[in-house]
DNA sequence: GAAAAGATTACCT
DNA sequence: GGTAATCTTTTCC
């Protein structure tokens, strides 16, 4: 998913950025939403692949894309390919660059109307693996995915963490 | 029904 | 580097 577009169609044309950090929330994953099974917020995780998964948290709202049931991959920063678009630097700031919501919840990211996602080019970074950010469980594992020295990864700009 | 936690961010020192 | 903001969902009694 990494150098993937997300499309957004707009009014006035498009919003494009290209994805350049992600997360993923696998099964019997604690620090998963869908960790204790479907519930009223979760159930687009069990919906069919592509589907659009969007939470709130404090503030802000978080997006993903239901890969397979009960599993997701969490946007959390894309370059911005419009220049419309605003700061694209981390999971919240993404969704509001994107005017995502919980209204978007459930919705396709591969047959929708307003958001999609394509592939891109192969990137010319290396792709490198750390732990993910901000979750309390789950910290062991290496399931945060950045384009290395990308200046759109949200936070470490880590070139550590192996390929 | 109440309380706590949380896949964050902005702003403070 | 630390913490408050702020609100929804989940969890516990």
């Amino acid at each position: 998913m990494l150098g993937a577009r997300l499309i957004l169609r707009v009014r006035q044309g498009w919003r494009v950025a290209r994805i350049v950090e992600t997360e993923a929330y696998v099964a019997k994953d604690p620090a998963s939403h869908a960790y204790r099974g479907r519930t009223e917020r979760n159930r687009a995780m069990f919906a069919g692949p592509g589907t659009v998964y969007v939470y709130r948290i404090h503030q802000v709202h978080c997006v993903n894309l239901t890969t397979r049931p009960g599993q997701a991959v969490l946007l959390r920063a894309a370059e911005p390919l419009t220049p419309a678009l605003g700061n694209t630097q981390g999971p919240g700031r993404l969704c509001r660059a994107f005017d995502l919501t919980r209204a978007d919840d459930g919705v396709s990211a591969v047959t929708g109307p307003r958001l999609r996602i394509a592939p891109g080019p192969r990137p010319d970074e290396t792709v490198v693996r750390t732990p993910r950010i901000g979750v309390t469980r789950g910290r062991t594992r290496r399931l945060r995915f950045l384009l290395s020295g990308n200046r759109w990864v949200s936070r470490g700009r880590s070139r550590r963490g192996r390929s």
